[in-house]
DNA sequence: CTGTTAGCGCATTCAG
DNA sequence: CTGAATGCGCTAACAG
């Protein structure tokens, strides 16, 4: 199977009967290369088909060209960001590198052993996804986006408005009619986490409903944490007439639980979620959510990066809130 | 900005007063070091947040426990595959490394480079999305998945089944009683676009229905490259009634290019996908589609290439074929 | 049990 | 203009 034990710089250097330091020059384009050497190493890489070994090159040079996105794990917000990345480094010439070490579930401190293995190494710049905790003391510019702590950090963060978000879509609820709506919350050391309940508390408190603290519950945006909560939700001896979920996935799992206990949605219950992945759309019924420009966050924190890269530490405070908005579909009805 | 510079095997080893052979030993868990100075060295690490890594390991070793997903870019169709990688990749103990080049477009050839640059160093194993020609010479197992040669390759390969998929979009549009139907095709570089294109061919043949060549163009598969195909379509003297497109973002893009055509979908044209990414369930009006299972096509891919990771060389010429299902939403009418 | 010695593939001085 | 030497951070022999 090891047929060609993958060709490097030496072999070119035997090839083109010169030594690696000349190839390597080639390679970088540094001057100092006759015409014709360059010429023939040129082709003698062609023909064998060389291309430097990123982990090898970047143990040297500090630069690497290459830009890291960190998640805890490729699940729908993180691979719609991705996107949205993907798109706006075309413009640049970096390459792409996303990264999920084994941390399903989001075991705290994942981001610093990932930007451990890769930083200072790898890669020149990275993004990081939903981080628990940000470090202070990195050695590459980090983005993070949705990050747990919120914006009292050193680094730059991307992030939705949560708050108006959750607001919104409590208010929705609240407009059809809905009064005893329970809050399946997410992860609680998480920021958006907290300013979505915070949301939900003030939009309540605002039209003057109660918050049975009965139909509050963690629901850890994950399918798997989501079903127990949602099923003693759904339930309980006065269940909720409507159902807000912190995250699509979470609403998602709540409409499965109702599915299956046999209520209809939206007919006994309402359930209305957050994000905006496009696998909402394809729930059943269809999700009603709120949007959150996970595109436009992946390319704004891909322009923040790239600007760090360039032009040393500007902008370290940088903190980007994107505006959210109601995405009306089939999950949600008047009481 | 960089306050620490990362911390290496040296800083952990002075610390700990041992030298870094020593570390190295207690962080692959290697036999030889007493239980003292293992859990001296495991302090010292925790304390100073060590991590080795990954380049400087992989130059060495060439075992680094990471499998690679390698794409042109980050589109739904790999998005969606990297999706069902992950969620397989939990029940091993791997890490995951999606890599993109900057070739946008698919050069040919990228995941030529793409692989050299990672293979033999980051990672054990690689796994192709839509690779354009699959390399035989490589030095790490390799899957391929949706490959542009088919079949005939000698590394396993895992895709959907085109022909029937193409076939069953064709005979749904028939059915309908469509007759001046359009083929909006894929990259004709690429096998799966050969094959739906020979699917459609098939089905219209079965029906009896002559294919008229001028409705028949090439969308490349991506947006930019099919508006103008699409345009010429829609703007025909005598317009096609519907239009099978090859991939759900050309089926798509001829939507668009419909509403600012001012034509209804589907009132003055049906369009159906394939793919059946998340996105053409929001699309408007929601996409009729082809299903092709890309979660299980991910999953798969890994399966095989851990397998091949574990027991060496084994089935190196295994095909995966998965099947596909029509997914009827609002894109499609009668005639 | 532990430290010392070699490189892995590449980029960078610095001589020739 | 080119090549030989050096070291990046780490692991794998061996030596103590």
């Amino acid at each position: 199977m090891q047929a060609s034990p993958r060709v490097k710089m030496a072999d070119v250097a035997k090839a083109a009967g010169v030594s690696v330091a000349t190839v390597s020059k080639v390679v970088n384009g540094r001057y100092g290369v006759s015409e014709a050497t360059h010429e023939r190493v040129l082709a003698v890489i062609g023909e064998l088909g060389y291309e430097t070994s990123l982990g090898a090159r970047s143990l040297r040079s500090l630069q690497t060209n290459v830009i890291g996105v960190l998640v805890a794990e490729f699940e729908p917000f993180s691979t719609e960001l991705l996107k949205g990345v993907s798109d706006a480094i075309a413009a640049t010439d970096y390459e792409l590198l996303a990264y999920s070490g084994g941390h399903r579930g989001g075991a705290v401190g994942w981001e610093r052993r990932s930007l451990g293995r890769l930083a200072g190494s790898l890669i020149d710049g990275a993004i990081l996804v939903t981080p628990t905790v940000v470090e202070t003391g990195t050695s590459i510019p980090v983005v993070a986006v949705d990050p747990h702590t919120g914006d009292t950090t050193a680094v730059p963060t991307v992030e939705a408005d949560n708050l108006v978000g959750a607001r919104t879509a409590t208010e929705h609820l609240l407009s059809l009619g809905h009064r005893r709506i329970a809050l399946l919350g997410g992860r609680p050391d998480l920021e958006s986490a907290r300013l979505r309940e915070q949301g939900f508390r003030e939009a309540m408190a605002a039209a003057a409903v109660p918050v049975d603290e009965e139909l509050v519950r963690s629901g850890g945006y994950r399918p798997e944490t989501a079903e127990g909560p949602a099923t003693e939700l759904l339930t309980l001896p006065e269940p909720p007439t409507a159902v807000f979920a912190a995250n699509d996935l979470s609403a998602i799992t709540t409409m499965e639980v109702a599915a299956r206990l046999g209520q209809s949605v939206p007919g006994d219950v309402s359930v209305i979620g957050f994000d905006n992945v496009p696998e909402s759309a394809l729930a059943t019924p269809p999700l009603t959510t709120i949007q959150q420009p996970l595109h436009q966050m992946g390319a704004t924190a891909l322009d923040l990066l790239v600007g760090m890269l360039r032009g040393a530490a500007e902008g370290r405070a940088t903190h980007v809130r994107l505006p959210t908005s109601l995405v009306e579909r089939a999950s949600c009805a008047p009481l």
